[in-house]
DNA sequence: TCTGGGGTCCTAGGACCC
DNA sequence: TCTGGGGTCCTAGGACCC
């Protein structure tokens, strides 16, 4: 394959940042993000370079962190501003090319290829680094690399607002001595599993034993061991943000629920939450599941893949319950959650075909040609991104539009 | 480090079909 | 009535990321 540039930015301290630039008055202080410890939420998800520099990091507790510097000044999250600070970045970043794949509300992987033709890489990231910080007084780090995993390995090596580009001949010198776990993709199982191999450093899996690797490790240990020796050769994809697999939400409760009633409006609160949010993207989903966290942290999830897909709060809060209802055993309970999984895009809304009417038409119509007029009519993304109607289920409740069944009609005459 | 909330991907067993 | 081997779907759990 042809040789790539592919970029990853990564945002530094994204909400702190945003958060500065909000209010330039908490510029060059010590803040954190952090949710409410009363309802133990209390933890930092985000702080500044100077809280860092106290020893606060991401996922410690607000309590612990003014323990470690009292004048830390601690912030609610404001996720619309964020949301919206992300839009305007990647907004900047489509500027240069639409090779750009989102991979979080801060972070994304840009394909430059193309653009290095006309300008050095370097140059482009240093005018990208410019714009962000003019534009939205936000600081950025960028990695260079020929592919994917080199680019972010190579951004978070200088941060804050760094530029590092690295080669394939360099990784021999500086990521083989680093150890497994610095690895993006290994975390404390992975690192733990690989030092029982004496494997510890990142040089120690890129060289290791391939059958053994495969053996031990299966298919994901494989693809570590293959990054290690810097391959992947995943493509930037702009369209990932759209293929959206699940729509969930969770809460961590202020006490261990035990109360039923409680628990079942809790419920009803989250099933809301995620049918607006399925509503938002036109999404809706056969699967619905629930998770469940008790006091001493046991997580367990349940599932039902049902005939139809759901979207609507009354739906899916109904399946959650009786989900919720059939396993709870009366615990108390620390969290719970509710998802809608394997979503696709509803196709319209106008008009809805009840599973009878879908099977009068599936009968008198054989599926192969019903598949092909829903092609022409939406497009061959309804039929592959839209699995539910590829698979044409005589019992999938799928909405059609008016439109279609008018021609659907007409044809048939 | 006693740990929030949003996700994705992988694994493994069982059901079911051909 | 017993048997193979391959494939897909579903469920539950776990690892990992930001």
């Amino acid at each position: 394959m042809a040789s790539r540039v592919i970029f990853h930015i990564d945002m530094n301290s994204f909400y702190a940042s945003v958060e500065q630039s909000h209010n330039p008055e908490l510029k060059g202080k010590a803040i954190a993000i952090a949710g409410n410890p009363k309802e133990r939420k209390g933890i930092i998800v985000t702080c500044s370079y100077e809280a860092r520099a106290y020893g606060i990091y991401t996922t410690m507790q607000v309590h612990e962190a003014k323990r470690k510097f009292p004048g830390l000044l601690v912030l609610p999250p404001n996720f619309e501003r964020y949301r919206t600070a992300s839009k305007a970045m990647f907004e900047i970043l489509r500027s240069y090319t639409e090779m750009v794949e989102p991979v979080s509300i801060d972070e994304g992987y840009v394909d430059v290829t193309e653009l290095t033709q006309q300008q050095h890489a370097l140059e482009i990231a240093k005018n990208i680094q410019q714009r962000l910080l003019a534009e939205l007084d936000l600081p950025c780090s960028i990695g260079i690399a020929p592919n994917k995993f080199l680019a972010k390995t190579a951004s978070d090596m200088k941060k804050p607002m760094g530029i590092t580009i690295l080669r394939k001949r360099d990784i021999q010198t500086l990521l083989w001595p680093n150890p497994v776990i610095d690895m993006h993709g290994i975390g404390d199982s992975t690192a733990t599993r690989l030092k029982n191999l004496k494997i510890e450093t990142i040089g120690e899996l890129a060289l290791a034993n391939e059958g053994l690797i495969k053996e031990k490790m299966g298919k994901n240990g494989v693809r570590l061991q293959a990054r290690a020796n810097g391959i992947d050769d995943r493509q930037v994809d702009p369209d990932s943000i759209y293929d959206t697999k699940s729509v969930g939400t969770s809460t961590t409760l202020p006490v261990d629920e035990t109360d039923e009633q409680n628990l079942k409006a809790l419920f009803r609160q989250l099933s809301e939450k995620v049918a607006n949010r399925l509503e938002a993207k036109e999404l809706a989903g056969p699967t619905v599941s629930i998770q469940t966290r008790s006091s001493d942290w046991k997580n367990r999830t349940r599932s039902v893949t049902l005939n139809n897909t759901v979207w609507k709060a009354d739906d899916i809060h109904r399946n959650a319950w009786q989900l919720f209802t059939k396993h709870w055993n009366g615990e108390p309970l620390r969290l719970i959650g509710v998802t809608v999984s394997n979503v696709a895009a509803k196709v319209d809304m106008t008009e809805q075909l009840s599973i009878f009417n879908f099977q009068e038409h599936a009968k008198e119509e054989p599926i192969l040609d019903l598949m092909a007029k829903l092609e022409s009519r939406f497009g061959k993304s309804v039929l592959t991104r839209g699995t539910k109607i590829k698979k044409a289920n005589y019992d999938s409740q799928t909405s059609f539009s008016k439109d279609f069944l008018d021609d659907h009609e007409h044809d048939r005459k």
